[in-house]
RNA sequence: GGUGUGGUAGUUCAGCUUGGUUAGAAUACCGGCCUGUCACGCCGGGGGUCGCGGGUUCGAGCCCCGUCCACACCG
């Protein structure tokens, strides 16, 4: 993996760049749609390479592991070819479900223990295993296993945490350099930044990640309750401490406004299931602002979904339409919304670009945020 | 014509046997929520002169009588 960073550190500090995997190029600022179980829910293949050009997708460790397992997946010679999808996949490691299965989980330095979602069997996920399992699912951009720390946490929970975290990350970049790619192809992994809200958490924690020399970085643990000026906050100090020449990976986050927000802070990659499990309950981001497609206020609107979207499905379908598929339960009606969702996000990731690259992308932003409304 | 069964929220029904606070559910309708997806999900709201008219009773959706309607069976 190569990273170029094009424009960097203006008058904010918003950068665009590229990174290069073995499956293809993606232009950042970046938004990775999330495929979790090797599908981005009511989006198929072909729409998100050929309507939406996303040029980079997420997918699940935790839940590849588990359906279909590793077995099919080295006999299909990785997920690449078992989804049909040739641009480069991102895995996350598991970290998240481990956190959010909280009830359902003991963690320790080994590893984390776990109980199956699916059927309850008992498994055990250790640094250097999720490292092996992400070889055999072949993603270009692999991620450490970490603790997501939940918010809120007190100074010493967040730092047992982020301890747990980072001997963690010590195990699997070491296990990282001692496994070789099954098929041919180069793998990064980027290490995780935790340490809550904590200032000093943080910085000691973006100083460990460093240590690694890693291709790229993330930001974990945030958007989970915090305040958002909190989550800026620390996404601000945490890109001043990472180096400028890897991207930096904000996970899980966020709205579009939290996206250009942190684009100014110095963040090259998000990845959100906002844009798609809102859509599938009809909730709709478009330049005309937020809105639920649900609404009896829709049922006889029939101007196109976002008249100003750049997808298919955002100009070929009427609102009044979209609305009559919610309310009928018709799959349809999620497909659409997801495609417009997704539409409108990438768009946003370009356009942002553009306007990094151009100048001026601190003013556009503030008239992106007003004009959509706040809740975005 | 006779007998039986049933009539309760927009809809489908529970409640009637053993009368007792503001008559429930599902669904539909209206609205909100969703941040590294256990999520086509979750939460909330509005909505009923209990077919109609009498009677018994301190009190009736519930018991009694009449009546109308629907369905079934028998003539």
């Amino acid at each position: 993996m190569r990273f170029e960073l094009f424009v960097k550190s203006g008058h904010s500090k918003a950068r665009a760049g590229s990174i290069t995997t073995a499956h293809g190029t993606v232009n950042t600022p970046a938004f990775l749609p999330v495929g979790t179980a090797g599908t981005v829910k009511a989006v198929h293949q072909r729409e998100l390479k050929d309507d939406l050009r996303a040029q980079i997708i997420l997918c699940n460790t935790y839940h590849l592991y588990l359906r279909p397992g590793t077995s099919i997946l080295q006999q299909a010679g990785g997920l690449h070819p078992f989804m049909g999808w040739d641009g480069p996949i991102l895995t996350d490691s598991g970290g998240y479900q481990v956190f959010s299965l909280a009830g359902n989980r003991k963690l320790s330095e080994e590893g984390a223990l776990f109980k199956s979602h699916i059927d309850g069997s008992r498994h055990l996920f250790t640094p250097e295993n999720i490292v092996e399992i992400q070889r055999v699912i072949g993603a270009d951009i692999m991620m450490v296993l970490d603790e997501c720390t939940a918010y809120p946490a007190t100074y010493q929970e967040a730092r047992t945490s982020m301890d747990l975290t980072h001997q963690w990350l010590a195990r699997a970049m070491k296990h990282f350099g001692n496994t070789e790619p099954l098929y041919g192809f180069d793998q990064a992994i980027f290490p995780i930044v935790q340490g809550s809200v904590y200032r000093d958490l943080r910085t000691a924690s973006a100083g460990e990640v460093c240590r690694w020399n890693a291709a790229g970085y993330a930001i974990g643990g945030l958007a989970v309750g915090e305040p958002e000026s909190e989550m800026y906050e620390i996404t601000s100090l945490v890109t001043g401490l990472l180096p400028e020449d890897r991207p930096r990976y904000l996970m899980g986050v966020g709205t579009p406004a939290n996206l250009l927000e942190a684009i100014s802070l110095g963040i090259d990659m998000f990845d959100c299931v906002m844009p798609t499990r809102n859509a599938r309950n009809g909730m709709l981001f478009t330049s005309e602002g937020v809105l639920n497609i649900r609404n009896n206020k829709w049922k006889d609107d029939f101007s196109p979904v976002d008249p100003a979207g750049f997808c298919f499905a955002d100009t070929h379908y009427s609102k009044a339409y979209l609305r009559h598929l919610f309310i009928s339960g018709e799959i349809l009606g999620a497909q659409i919304a997801s495609l417009h969702n997704l539409s409108f996000y990438l768009w946003l990731m370009k356009e942002a670009r553009k306007r990094i690259m151009e100048g001026g992308f601190e003013s556009w932003k503030k008239e992106i945020i007003q004009r959509t409304g706040n809740r975005l």
